[in-house]
RNA sequence: GCUGAAGUGGCGGAAUAGGCAGACGCAAGGGACUUAAAAUCCCUCGGGGGCAACCCCGUGCCGGUUCAAGUCCGGCCUUCAGCACCA
């Protein structure tokens, strides 16, 4: 045979695979199906990066493997358009945000036919489709209507470079998701999606839905529940009072200060009775100018004690002093925190700087060196006395309650989810705003209320709405009461349109619904969802968010999104950096597919590293997975043309099958493939190889190297590769009835002998003596035997 | 500090359930073919010792269990990732 050309090849299969929609999902085929879905494709760049390769061929892989073994595949492909990434990049090149997107799906489309990837293109949609934002935004309208959806005045974070408000997801460490420049706080007026109300069922996917160990632990560390109790202080001759949040309601009997946030609303209404109001309004001001990285990291404690004011301990009357202190957060509990400095290492470290006195009320440790944080018997605490920290929180919770001085409660750090920007490019709110009757939901007949096309759509360096700008838009008519009204400016945020897609694409066509109840229920959850770790504290959330919702109001029929979750690592550059412009340690991979073929690359980008790691690029490997195309090329030289499997061919061929099968559902294909390796250089070294096993082997390499192994099925069985069957395995097959026995003396190998497969010690000694007799020869004191395994002996 | 994961040749990485450590591949070195190069094929390839058959050491470190430990147990060290004044 002539040399393999990859290039016409992979260009006559990629016009097949299109013309023939070969890899098309039917609805309600009798088979089992299996749902497998890599994130879809953010727009924000001109085509496929080395990332989006090792994320997303090992599901090309297994969904190729799965229609082999007689599933009904769901493989479908999409593009996640709308929000800033997209917009960021459309101002960035000078052009409109739909023609970039038009223009850069048109160019992914491409490559990823390139790289023979098996998707259902039928059911591709981006979430800047009318069609299909009509459907995020009637989600909005049904969390509006559900009360999951409010506007707040409060402090939000805020971009400066990109110009808009963001969530807390999207501003970790003080950072824009988006730009990675520093993040601000604004007051504003926000939309919030009420995402704390589904935070237990958030953390009970974690027991439903196979996560790895440390995405579950990231998400619970940003969901961050905690269990304790709200107590209210009375403050010393006034009205008002003082609400603190505590896990510790067991040690209040410790109290020997309070601390509140320095933008506590209770410094404003109070004003008039503090004495230095001129100095704490000082500090609120110093406060402001300071960074987040000081405020979070810095240890070193600040604060200004509250003149004319004190807090009184319900449980025994003390008057207790009252600080501002930064370390205090106005976004988590209340604001403000009962301080027990022997308890607590930053209400130690606060209390040792200004000087507080400090009560022990549980035994143990030493609290002149340090705060004793951990569980003990109660000390100075009344009816407390002797009883051991769980139960002391149970009684003081029960006491508080009884005399209405405190409740018990649930706190969460995560917080509710920030929902508007002041951006273009994004789903506008279906709502209005009228003079009368304040904030109005428009009709879902009126769905979708479509993004009207404006010339200028950038944003406003003092943070309002590009969309302002379209007056004809804006106003309108107030749907209840006809008055003269403006519409919502906001648009919402990428990952609106993100946190329901798997959704739509089992039904991706339905105007009337957003998936048909019988569609969802023949395909269901995703078996399968695979993408950045990134996601895991954003994407992965809201989507369990709006997924639980979804179900609550039964547009759903199941209840957990995904069933497993596989997160991939990065491919950073031969210096072992990101990928990026600036270190210029960028690969294309369209650089790579041009020389090398797209069999040869997704069978590298598979060996060369483990899929949840990163992998440091090196093109040198690459070589060898060209060299092992080529010999499979070759195979037909000294294919014989029995219908059989050899006996000598036997064993590797059920191996190879075995370990293949296995490899592609865990993940680890780099075994699978050095196993295919060692499959050809035995029968290149055997000279020779059955049609029935250059069958069954070319069906086995064919989900990860589809092109050439498509083209030899059909130029030698003369027919089409997908319609194969993956081969069985035999258990039994796997090994070869005479197997190597290593022979140990105290259990340092000395010599390998030949034995018959399952042979018992007796025979197994006979071998010894006839095949290893200086070895026979030394006494023994005990004959560890184990089969197929070892023979020791212990002299 | 808390949470999670991981430490194996020059490199990427193998080694179900404790049983031949280094599969498979890359790089490197030697040889064959060739006028030459590329391609291809053959050999070597963890360290140390010996002419040799062979011997000793070796999976981050120190101990332990076991006939047998990369794998199990106890105690450290290091690296990576995420979170971090969360009351």
């Amino acid at each position: 045979m002539s040399k393999y050309n990859f290039k016409e090849i992979e260009e006559k299969w990629k016009k097949i695979w299109r013309d023939e929609k070969s890899f098309k999902a039917i609805d309600f085929d009798p088979k089992p199906t299996y749902y497998v879905l890599t994130e879809f494709f953010g727009v924000s760049g001109k085509g496929l990066h080395m990332g989006h390769v090792k994320a997303n061929i090992p599901t090309d892989v297994i969904a190729r493997y799965k229609r082999l073994k007689g599933f009904n595949v769901l493989y479908p492909v999409g593009w996640d358009a709308f929000g800033l990434p997209t917009e960021n990049y459309a101002i960035k090149t000078g052009e409109q945000p739909l023609k970039v997107t038009n223009d850069n799906i048109k160019n992914f489309t491409n490559q990823l036919e390139s790289l023979g990837m098996s998707y259902d293109w039928d059911r591709q949609f981006a979430t800047c489709d009318p069609d299909y934002y009509k459907w995020t935004q009637w989600i909005f309208l049904q969390l509006l209507n559900h009360g999951l959806a409010y506007r707040k005045h409060g402090i939000v974070n805020f971009c400066p470079n990109c110009k808009t408000t963001l969530s807390n997801e999207d501003s970790q460490n003080g950072e824009c998701d988006r730009c990675h420049g520093k993040v601000e706080q604004k007051e504003r007026d926000v939309w919030y999606l009420k995402m704390t109300e589904y935070a237990e069922h958030m953390l009970k996917d974690h027991e439903n839905c196979d996560f790895p160990e440390y995405v579950k632990a990231m998400q619970r560390n940003w969901i961050g529940k905690s269990e304790g109790a709200e107590i209210d202080f009375d403050l010393e001759n006034t009205a008002e009072k003082l609400t603190v949040y505590t896990t510790r309601p067991d040690t209040l009997f410790g109290v020997t200060f309070m601390a509140i946030a320095p933008e506590h609303k209770i410094i404003e209404q109070l004003k008039n009775k503090i004495q230095n109001i001129s100095e704490i309004t000082n500090y609120q001001e110093t406060v402001k100018h300071k960074s987040a990285f000081d405020r979070t990291v810095a240890k070193d404690k600040t604060g200004v004690e509250i003149v004319g004011i004190k807090a009184i301990n319900p449980v025994n009357g003390a008057k207790i002093p009252i600080f501002v202190a930064d370390y205090v957060m106005m976004g988590y509990g209340t604001g403000a925190l009962m301080a027990v400095p022997a308890h607590d290492t930053r209400d130690f470290e606060f209390a040792q700087k200004f000087n507080i006195p400090i009560i022990q009320v549980i035994e143990g440790g030493d609290i002149n060196k340090q705060a004793f944080t951990g569980d003990g018997k109660l000390i100075n605490s009344d009816f407390l006395n002797n009883k051991n920290t769980d139960e002391a929180k149970q009684l003081m919770i029960k006491y508080l309650e009884d005399k209405k001085l405190g409740r018990r409660k649930i706190n969460f750090k995560m917080q509710d989810w920030s929902f508007n920007r002041q951006r273009y490019w994004g789903e506008p709110f279906p709502v209005v705003i009228c003079p009368n009757c304040g904030y109005v939901a428009l009709d879902e007949n009126d769905l979708p209320l479509k993004l009207p096309e404006i010339e200028d759509y950038k944003p406003d360096d003092n943070g309002n709405s590009p969309l302002a700008k379209a007056t004809d838009w804006v106003n309108c008519k107030c749907p209840k009461c006809g008055a003269n009204a403006k519409r919502e400016t906001d648009t919402m945020p990428n990952w609106a349109g993100s946190s329901w897609y798997w959704l739509r694409f089992i039904d991706p066509h339905n105007n009337n619904e957003l998936a048909s109840q019988e569609k969802l229920k023949y395909w269901g959850a995703v078996d399968l969802y695979t993408g950045g770790d990134e996601h895991v504290t954003r994407h992965m959330l809201y989507a369990s968010f709006w997924h639980h919702f979804l179900y609550d109001i039964k547009a759903v029929p199941f209840e957990y999104p995904f069933k497993k979750r596989l997160c991939n690592g990065l491919v950073l550059g031969a210096d072992g950096n990101k990928m990026s412009k600036s270190l210029g340690n960028v690969v294309d991979p369209m650089d790579i597919l041009k020389p090398y073929g797209a069999d040869a690359f997704r069978l590298y980008s598979l060996f060369s590293g483990e899929y949840d790691q990163n992998t440091i690029w090196n093109e040198q490997g690459i070589k060898g997975c060209v060299k092992f195309i080529s010999n499979v090329w070759d195979l037909p030289n000294i294919m014989t043309d029995e219908s059989i499997i050899s006996d000598k061919h036997q064993v590797i061929l059920n191996k190879l099958i075995k370990k293949v099968s296995e490899a592609i559902e865990n993940f680890t294909h780099n075994t699978a493939i050095a196993e295919m390796m060692i499959f050809v250089n035995t029968v290149k070294q055997d000279k020779y190889i059955t049609k029935e096993e250059l069958r069954e082997f070319l069906i086995v390499l064919n989900p990860f190297a589809p092109f050439i192994t498509s083209e030899m099925y059909e130029q030698i069985f003369k027919q089409s590769i997908l319609k194969q069957s993956f081969p069985d395995f035999d258990e039994k097959k796997c090994i070869e009835d005479i197997i190597e026995l290593p022979v140990q003396i105290n259990g340092k190998l000395k010599g390998v002998i030949k034995v018959a497969n399952n042979a018992e010690q007796a025979e197994v000694i006979t071998q010894l003596k006839n095949q290893l007799p200086n070895i026979a020869q030394t006494p023994t004191k005990k004959i560890i035997y184990v089969k197929n395994r070892i023979l020791n002996l212990i002299v």
